[in-house]
DNA sequence: CCATTTTTGGACTGATTAATCCAAACAAGG
DNA sequence: CCTTGTTTGGATTAATCAGTCCAAAAATGG
């Protein structure tokens, strides 16, 4: 290796950039957010990134993966696979209260969603294998028979991602506690079964 | 009155720069985007709205009324109280399959909602309304006897309307019906008691 | 016809943007 | 020490932006 070393860490660069993008959004990061955040000079973002676009997909990238993982480590967790979806759920409350970030697939799904097709396709697979990744834990539930039978594991999989997609919407705009604890308690009353109301007759 | 008379309805001119915005959003909305969908000049433009932000928030809260009104026209009307609520899932539905553009008061709150505490405070006032209007209809299908005892209205109220958040800032990607579906049917099953699962033991 | 007011659009300002170019500093290996 | 490659930041470019100013046209009432 001739020549000068990189002296940044590509990775953190990257995270820092993804932190900047997850609570402006894309069009209002300018690059100097970005370089000032990442601690490199402008040529060397060029450079290493491309442009602002390829590193926003980059990071959205990173940020996929990154909660696929903690979801999928979560929810696949040893022992009682209903203490792992109440600990999923208990996260998820802890994220909605304590920061105002939200969620970037969301964020960027409203954002610039319908007019970006690489991002869209990244959220798009993201979701599905979220989803997927809720179903199996809700099957584990069952088969363990920490829970009864379920009518539809893939539906009430889609109500508890998309609930989460809700709360990260809402808490764009700060969340109290009593407000994600309605909606978390009673998705859970439903995944345990207890029963909300019962048609009457 | 004296002088030229205004040639264009300011309604109509609000109605479409609404338009506007819930598609695009706030920054990606230019002032000559807004001045050829509104079909006026620029000056009128500024005469009439003050400035790009002023005429932001009244769009929202055009929205923000025109969602509240369709709501409480759709769970207040004269018979069934359940059926109402069906009716509410079912336009929520097309809603989110036959358009991309999602809820104003979710894009506005991913985008700016961490700041612009005027547009906040909007959106809280207007989801707060809309989960009372939930819980009143909830509890008039109870009333009714077409729904028996509810754990608690208010956290039922606030899991619908925070589904409709996550469905609305999904639907920005496109949506299939069989998603909706899925999420909407889960719901109904959960209010009207149909148990998605039972507790083991 | 004149006064009044509105509409329209071009010219303009000043700021900001993403992105490129370039030169100087810098750090390593040969 | 010299070659190689990296980092940094200033200069620059070209575009875009919100917002103001102004003048001409248009439409009304007196």
């Amino acid at each position: 290796m001739r020549g000068r070393p990189k002296t940044f860490d590509r990775d953190e660069a990257l995270e820092r950039a993804l932190e900047v993008f997850w609570q402006k959004g894309y069009a209002a990061t300018a690059i100097g957010d970005l370089t000032s955040a990442m601690r490199i000079g402008r040529q060397s973002l060029y450079d290493t990134f491309g442009d602002k676009h390829e590193l926003y997909l980059e990071a959205l990238a990173r940020y996929k993966e990154m909660r696929i993982r903690t979801t999928r480590d979560m929810l696949e967790a040893p022992g009682s696979p209903l203490a792992n979806l109440r600990a999923f759920f208990a996260m998820w409350r802890e994220e909605a209260t304590e920061a105002t970030s939200g969620c970037m697939m969301v964020n960027s799904s409203t954002e610039v969603g319908a007019v970006d097709d690489a991002a869209a396709r990244i959220i798009e697979k993201a979701l599905a294998r979220l989803e997927e990744l809720m179903r199996e834990a809700l099957e584990r539930a069952r088969d363990a028979g920490e829970l009864s039978e379920l009518a539809s594991p893939r539906a009430l999989a889609r109500l508890i991602v998309t609930s989460a997609n809700g709360i990260a919407a809402r808490s764009r705009l700060g969340m109290t506690v009593e407000e994600v604890d309605d909606v978390i308690e009673t998705l859970t009353a439903v995944v345990t079964g207890a029963s909300q109301a019962a048609v009457a007759r």
